[in-house]
RNA sequence: GUCCCCAUCGUCUAGAGGCCUAGGACACCGCCCUUUCACGGCGAUAACACGAGUUCGAAUCUCGUUGGGGACGCCA
């Protein structure tokens, strides 16, 4: 058996987007699984649609989910003398032939088809055949290369995600391979780079699954190896539509800026579509000795932000304290807010990771100490009631001198509920709404105590001084 | 239109003829915990698209219907 070598061959027409950091998930682990080799390979023959940022886009998308490649990136583009060689190859061996159709006179054919209720398909005109006479070559036609499909029998594989799916060759017609200015196109750049390349499984999108029959047709001509084939299902929208532009977050980078984690959205998108039993939570390291194709599903897969959002709040929680901050720490100097030495933002973290979804949301609960803080008046007219002033204001004075540590704190905050025959919201609401200008937060002894005894102080004697 | 693919709770899925009066997870609902909101714990609701067959027995196999998706480029 020799080594499993997978690749992920992207086109570098837009950013990494979540189907595509899947596909490239797939077979990333599929190579780690059998200890073999993932290749990246970017497909950028479409000279007018690639671009360098798009690549970068890409690269950045990789490394940020950590993928890593064995081999390349490999360029298409620097390949060209290669594929002209096997062009050459092909129509030497009489497998490819010269075709001086031109796009209006295709189209013509292709709009009368449909007409007709028939697919559109080139007609054969070019094709030569024992016996047959072809037109005479057009003055000031540049040709174009097509492959000479088989006109008869079926092409079959057994695909590892779908099982036997088969084609009838005449349902194939003899697609372009080189175009007129001697450029490859897809379908054969694919050939001659799984070929040479030695890929031994193509996972990819199920979009492709109409290109396979075609494929294996030219790697035979070429007396190549055909390798295993996995078309994975495709993913769609949190609506159950197709992935688009207008679904926003479609670039795996948007989740980095949304505040995911990445090991969350690799944890994510392994289950889309992948299952091993009932393990729903699970490292990349266990992924990697659990995943193979038979677990995968066929059908198309909706994506569910709510579910990526149980699991990045539980990669959150178990987060380190000093990794979190040094991801909150960017987010809050984005917004312009300068996180001092104290409170410490750690701790900050630690009592706040428990009850967030995001890192985004993370930043928002940290915020509030280190801004000047302006709570809002309705709140603090609600909260700082005549009942409650005179506890506040006593607690206030003892809180100058009491040990500084949320035990002792909330020994305090007991004894004048106590004493002033109080209810405890009643004091710890406005007290929340003091500090940080909310009603919702931790238990409100570990907050005061997350602020130095100065600032928490100062903060109080604006409302209670 | 032609070809190809797909079809289990709202969503992601388990399920490879009897283990299924269909299991897990997210979400939703309820209860508990509680110093608010969360977290956490417990519980409930909820699905085999439809119709024929094969079989002692079908969510699982076959065929058909319906529905959805994809492909039909000198794009990838």
């Amino acid at each position: 058996m020799s080594v499993v070598r997978t690749r992920f061959a992207p086109s570098p027409t837009g950013y990494l987007h979540i189907g595509g950091a899947r596909t490239a998930l797939f077979s990333w682990a599929y190579a780690r699984k059998h200890g073999g080799i993932f290749i990246l390979r970017i497909e950028d023959t479409d000279v007018e649609r690639s671009t360098p940022e798009a690549v970068q886009a890409i690269l950045d998308g990789m490394s940020w989910l950590q993928l890593n490649h064995d081999e390349g990136p490999f360029y298409q583009m620097r390949r060209m003398p290669r594929y002209r060689e096997v062009i050459q190859q092909l129509l030497a061996s009489g497998h490819a032939y010269l075709c001086y159709t031109t796009p209006a006179e295709l189209d013509e054919m292709r709009e009368a088809q449909r007409a007709r209720g028939e697919k559109p398909r080139y007609d054969g005109r070019w094709r030569p055949e024992p016996g047959k006479v072809l037109p005479a070559v057009p003055a000031g036609v540049q040709p174009v290369v097509r492959f000479k499909n088989p006109t008869e029998g079926v092409v079959a594989w057994k695909d590892l995600v779908k099982g036997q799916i088969e084609f009838a060759n005449a349902e194939l017609d003899d697609l372009i391979i080189a175009r007129t200015d001697g450029t490859p196109t897809y379908n054969f750049c694919v050939v001659v780079d799984d070929w040479e390349m030695k890929i031994t499984h193509v996972i990819r999108g199920d979009d492709h699954v109409n290109n396979t029959p075609r494929q294996i047709n030219i790697l035979r001509a070429l007396g190549a190896q055909v390798p295993q084939y996995a078309h994975l299902s495709m993913i769609l929208g949190d609506d159950g539509q197709k992935l688009s532009k207008r679904h926003g977050a479609v670039s795996v980078m948007q989740y980095d800026e949304d505040g995911y984690l990445p090991e969350a959205v690799l944890n994510y998108l392994a289950r889309l579509g992948w299952s091993h039993g009932d393990a729903e939570i699970f490292s990349v390291e266990q992924f990697c000795q659990w995943f193979d194709l038979d677990h995968i599903t066929p059908s198309a897969a909706q994506f569910n932000t709510e579910k990526l959002n149980w699991l990045n709040s539980h990669y959150l929680k178990q987060s380190d304290n000093v990794r979190l901050a040094g991801l909150v720490r960017p987010r809050l100097q984005a917004r312009g807010v300068t996180v001092t030495e104290t409170p410490v933002l750690e701790s900050v973290i630690a009592l706040y990771k428990e009850r967030v979804a995001t890192l985004n949301e993370l930043a928002d609960a940290a915020e509030v100490f280190y801004i000047d803080l302006h709570p809002d008046q309705e709140l603090l007219k609600a909260h700082l009631t005549a009942e409650a002033m005179p506890a506040l204001q006593e607690m206030l004075q003892e809180l100058c001198s009491v040990p500084w540590e949320a035990p002792a704190i909330g020994a305090l905050i007991k004894a004048q509920v106590a004493k002033h025959g109080l209810k405890m919201p009643k004091l710890a609401m406005p007290l929340r709404v003091m500090l940080v200008g909310q009603t919702q937060t931790p238990s409100v002894d570990a907050l005061v105590s997350l602020f130095p005894r100065e600032m928490a102080l100062a903060r109080l004697q604006r409302y209670l001084g």
